[in-house]
DNA sequence: CTGGATCCCGTAAGATACTG
DNA sequence: CAGTATCTTACGGGATCCAG
């Protein structure tokens, strides 16, 4: 819970798991989530190694955010925990 | 997360996976829970219908948890979840 | 014996503004 | 663009005392 029970965590997974991203279109795609949140989250996830970053151009700065292969994984048990909640109640 | 991410839950779960425990005999296994967090986890728990509550006796008040359909697989789950952090990290 | 009532604290998370 | 700094709020959880 401590790796993957915080609040949009699994939503950056989510949208991270088809192609990389940079961190104002995760920004964009996550409404709702400041930008302190987003960094916070994006730095924890990089420790536990569930996502990448690489900063692919500096001037203007770039960073790129990738799914990992934890990251991977963990989506799928998120993905049984939804199905879970699905099947049970709301 | 909201009904299987606080702390003890699992626990709780783990403890009556097997047989229906009292609230004292819970609260024994747990020892680093106050009865207080033990209560409030019960209370919520039976509402998510993980387990269910049934008062056996009066004078002296003996109460009996045990878990419910809903609550073995959410252990199914944690237990997935358990598994891939062994996996992965510690 | 099974809890309820309070009080306290740490941390997640939100809002907003600022920076190299 | 990709964050940092600062402030504030909400809530889970711990400790302790109380009650039917």
């Amino acid at each position: 819970m401590r790796i993957i029970g915080n609040k949009w965590t699994g939503s950056i997974l989510w949208h991270l798991k088809d192609q990389p991203m940079r961190f104002n279109e995760i920004a964009r795609q996550l409404a709702g989530a400041s930008k302190k949140v987003l960094a916070e989250r994006l730095k924890a996830m990089e420790e536990n190694k569930l996502i990448t970053r690489d900063v692919i151009s500096s001037k203007p700065v770039a960073v790129q955010y990738k799914i990992a292969a934890r990251g991977l994984n963990a989506l799928t048990i998120l993905e049984e925990l939804k199905n879970w909640t699905l099947e049970n109640d709301l």
